[in-house]
DNA sequence: AACTGATCCAACCGCCTTAAG
DNA sequence: CCTTAAGGCGGTTGGATCAGT
């Protein structure tokens, strides 16, 4: 029997709420079955978290949001659900949604003003690389820390998580655009988009803590 | 009121990663 | 190891709605 496609009805809403309700989110590939929906797992997965959740936060995005998003898309590159991740309530979708129009809007401006077609702007991705910490360079740090007040950007020894000592002020010195390339080991062989989940890793640290201490003043 | 182009956003698709057998 | 199934992600599409004429 043919899956459904398409838009979501209300019974079909209910549907998977009551069954989120009973079963708890996951298990993605029992639900159509458990569920009594006549739709693929993946539908149903992206139905519950990009729209059905309680906590998806509906309505425009906030400056606040708006700012950190680019900040963090300027870090992450295209990595939604990364960026996501840092915008309490809003989804991947969401984030990716309000980017391409955004990018779409640029466009056309570009192609208003300058009456050529607008030059396709070179972004750098800058993915940083998971480094082992090792006990030396941890001893290595903390030497860096108490011996320099200021961050040495251009020789960096840590890529995932800056000397304590120097608190949140250092981050915020890191998040600043023109600093930015100069913080993270560019790899160009790990562009390739095989290479994603050993970066994950690197901000699961005090940077993101940092970003959504920041987020939440 | 009717038409048209622009915009938004929910949904689909294909690919990759991971874990289990 | 290899295979397979499931989860997850980013890119893209297309229908609905809005705004302008």
């Amino acid at each position: 029997m043919e899956v459904r496609k398409g838009s979501w009805t209300k019974e079909e809403d209910h549907l998977l709420r009551n069954y989120i309700e009973k079963y708890g989110e996951g298990r993605w590939h029992k639900v159509p079955l458990l569920a009594g929906l006549n739709r693929c797992r993946k539908s149903c997965r992206m139905r519950w978290l990009n729209y059905l959740k309680p906590t998806i936060k509906r309505g425009d995005f906030a400056d606040d949001e708006v700012d950190l998003m680019i900040r963090l898309r300027k870090l992450l590159g295209n990595r939604w659900s990364l960026i996501a991740g840092r915008l309490p309530g809003r989804t991947s979708n969401d984030v990716k949604n309000f980017w391409s129009a955004r990018r779409r809007r640029n466009i056309d401006c570009g192609i208003i003003k300058n009456s050529k077609p607008p030059e396709r702007a070179k972004t750098t991705v800058i993915r940083p690389r998971p480094r082992t910490f090792t006990k030396s360079l941890h001893q290595n740090l903390n030497a860096k820390a108490t011996s320099s007040k200021s961050i040495e950007l251009g020789n960096s020894s840590w890529s995932t998580s800056p000397p304590v000592e120097n608190g949140i002020d250092d981050w915020k010195i890191l998040l600043d655009e023109d600093l930015l390339r100069n913080f993270w080991v560019e790899d160009p062989a790990s562009m390739s988009s095989t290479d994603v989940n050993s970066t994950e890793q690197g901000f699961e640290m005090d940077l993101w803590q940092f970003l959504q201490e920041e987020t939440m003043q």
